[in-house]
This record gives structure tokens, sequence and C-alpha cells, in this order.
DNA sequence: AAAACAATCAACCGCTCAATC
DNA sequence: CGATTGAGCGGTTGATTGTTT
């Protein structure tokens, strides 16, 4: 899981840091403090006999030996603000992690690849397929609405799974999340300005609109407009509750 | 059982920015 | 005001582990 250790032309050790590199670390920084990552190995090295580089050692307190540091997975609610923030800041990992606390921002920049961005992307690019062809909505947001012509295979998702899920939700009348319409909504069209008590109201999108988007195929809305579909409840549902 | 493929995540690399000289 | 230095950030890599075929 981790890159092979060897040790550089000079000497400094790169790779998996051991047991016994993590303990002379952590006693030095506990000790010592770190005001100078890269003064600290010549004194830790010196006292200990710890052969890493500044920027390794401060890497593996910052993402690993930190006191404090939560590991192993994710809360719902952790990914619900991970996927909220990063839609207000972009791939600014320090600045999402630093409101995550127990979370380093490397940790959460893996989980975003690994998980949420497929995610957020499932979720946008599936509802702005079909919400570019409203004639009322493309008139507002036409000057992105090329922007959004994701295919299945681009967005990496199973589209039938996840029409059938939502499908599913509207049927039983489950709710749906609001993390879930958050992402899809903000993402629509850089509508990045959406805040997320507004999202409350979006969960009563009526249940016909709903169905209707996840059962009609994405390639219907490459061709057809939106006439399928009586567009009032969409036009009052985007233009009034929390605009 | 084994090979192929996918997912995970620690670590590295190169860059930017701020502080200092 | 430009050069230098150090910290920090974000993108990427690659070994390991897990899963599927």
């Amino acid at each position: 899981m981790v890159r092979t250790p060897c040790v550089d032309k000079h000497g400094i050790k790169r790779g998996e840091w051991s047991k016994e590199e993590d303990n002379k670390l952590r006693a030095f920084v506990e000790k010592n403090g770190h005001p100078n990552w890269r003064q600290l190995p010549k004194y830790a090295g010196y006292f200990s006999g710890l052969l890493r580089c500044g920027k390794s050692c401060r890497l593996r307190w910052m993402n690993y030996l930190r006191p404090g540091l939560k590991k192993g997975n994710y809360s719902n609610e952790e990914e619900e603000l991970i996927i909220k923030l990063h839609n207000e800041l972009g791939n600014r990992w320090s600045a999402i992690a630093a409101k995550l606390p127990g979370r380093s921002d490397n940790d959460i920049k893996n989980q975003w690849h690994a998980h949420l961005k497929k995610r957020a992307n499932i979720i946008s690019s599936t509802s702005t397929e079909q919400f570019t062809e409203s004639s009322q909505f493309v008139k507002s947001q036409n000057e992105h609405s090329s922007n959004y012509k994701v295919s299945e295979q681009e967005a990496g998702c199973d589209m039938k799974e996840l029409q059938s899920a939502s499908v599913n939700a509207v049927d039983t009348s489950v709710e749906v999340s609001s993390s879930d319409l958050y992402s899809s909504c903000s993402l629509l069209n850089g509508m990045d300005w959406i805040e997320e008590d507004h999202i409350r109201s979006m969960e009563k999108l009526p249940a016909d609109f709903l169905n209707f988007c996840w059962t009609n195929p994405i390639d219907n809305f490459q061709t057809e407009p939106f006439d399928n579909f009586q567009t009032e409840p969409l036009d009052h549902f985007w233009r009034q509750p929390f605009f």
C-alpha cells in the first residue's frame, strides 16, 4: 500500500515509515515542537537517528501522527459536509479539512477521489442532462448548458441503478436526502450560490416530476425538448421558493 | 486456484505564496 | 524591490489489498 523504503544519494530515507521512525518523530515533535520543519531532521537525526527530509517529516506528522487525528470510515454527516464544502470551496483541501476536525487534507482528498467525486458526478450529470432541455431553464441558463452534456460513461456511473433507486424513493415516498439534492442542484450550471437552507424546500419537489426525470432515458433528453412534461411545476420550482 | 482488475491510501513531487533579508 | 528560503497545498504515483472472473 505504500512505497518501498529506499535511501537516496544523500542518505535520506524515503518510502514507508517504520514504527521506529514514527516513534522518533513523535517523541521529538512532542518534546520540541516543530518551529522549523526544514531544520527538524537535522536535530532529530542528530539526537535520535531519524533520516528523513523535513518535508517528509511534516507530511507524516500532519497526516498520520498528529494528535487528535481520526482514522477509519467517514460518517454520512462528514461525507455530506465534504460534498457541500467542496461545492463551495473547490479543491481547497486544507480549507475543507479545517472544517472537519480530526481529518487531514490528504485524507479528505483521497476520500473525495475514491468515493465522493463519483457520487457528486452521478447526481450532477444526470440532473443536468435532464434539466437543460427545459425551455425556461435553458432560457435562464443558456450560456452554461453546453458544458453539461456528460455521457454516462464520462460520469462513470451506473445510470440504471441510480434511476431505479430514485424512482423507488419517489414511489415509496422515501425522503430524498438533503445532501443529494444539494449536490445535484448546486452543481447545476454553476449555481454555487444556493444555500443549504434552500435545499429543504427542494424536498417538496413534485413526485411526478422526479419520476419523469428518472424514468425517461437520457437519450430522449438529448433530442427531445421537455414537451412531454407539463413544465409549470418546474418553472414554479426553479423560480420560486428559494431563489 | 490463479490471474486480472479495481480500490485504497500513504507518500512523493512540483508549485505557489508569504516572510525575511 | 528582487532574491532567497521555508511552509503548505494540490495533483499524482504506486504498492498493497480486496474483489471479480
